[in-house]
DNA sequence: TTGACATCGTTGCATTTGCAACGATACAAT
DNA sequence: ATTGTATCGTTGCAAATGCAACGATGTCAA
């Protein structure tokens, strides 16, 4: 008879602490405001990298198109983002922070720096190698 | 006006690989037994725990109990565990393997182990490292 | 031009999820 | 015994999810 434990299951691991830590970040801004994870990284991407397409912040973000759609309509009409149709190709979209899109960021910013000094005080000395390994296993096949 | 990089955040790189990981493996048994990983979930800690109540399985297992309760029910009707009502404490069920549940566990180990092998030999050497600061990541607060 | 094919963002739909009831059972205090 | 409180597993429900259409637009070749 064979054993196995999950606890030591690396998949597993992973996927517990990944879901605790995110549940933990995002009680601490979903208490301030009302954001989601989608509609938090698509926030994010948008202040850094400009007015972009729903492809673009799919590529960059790792979610579904739909879920970036959803998460970008809420937005829109909570007012932090704009939709306007891109002119060289009308296929696209070019969505854009607006200024209270901004300003929210500029709020949210500083907790997600402050919830991420704390994890890191947890780790220890290892972070970067922690984080090399982590990137890792995004590796595809072998 | 402040900087942050999404892809430097830790929670989202956790997130990405913990996504990415399970899903990968999610698919090897899904291609071959058509499992979800609740139930891979429940079926794993009854193999190695015996019979156990779900509340028991919540706790160990880091799910939602309704999630427990419902994945459990698809297992009883697919033939992998039984139910029965511990006669000690009435308001606890006892969830045990069947003959059909320990032989679908023989045939899915193996490929579990195989999965962690190959994620294992991605890592390289930091592999006891690595695992000691995910565990720190689950201390609570500070 | 037309036609075949690809890509974009949205939406419909079935499934899954988390959370809060709920009934049933246990237990402790009076 | 009765009452109040806690815990168990299930279920209802609203929201979120993944996936597959779909219409609209673009591209390229004949």
């Amino acid at each position: 008879m064979s054993q196995f434990s999950l606890d030591d299951f690396l998949p597993y691991q992973l996927a517990v602490v990944s879901a605790r830590v995110s549940r933990e970040f995002s009680q601490i801004y979903a208490e301030h405001f009302d954001m989601t994870v989608p509609e938090w990284r698509v926030l994010v991407h948008l202040h850094n990298a400009g007015p972009v397409s729903i492809r673009e912040i799919q590529a960059r973000v790792d979610m579904d198109k739909s879920k970036v759609s959803r998460a970008a309509s809420r937005l829109e009409k909570a007012g932090f983002l704009t939709k306007e149709t891109n002119a060289e190709d009308r296929r696209l979209l070019k969505l854009g922070l607006t200024e209270q899109g901004y300003a929210r960021m500029e709020q949210i910013i500083p907790l997600a720096d402050e919830f991420e000094q704390r994890l890191l005080k947890r780790m220890g000395a290892d972070t970067d190698a922690f984080r090399d390994t982590l990137l890792k296993l995004l590796k595809e096949d072998s």
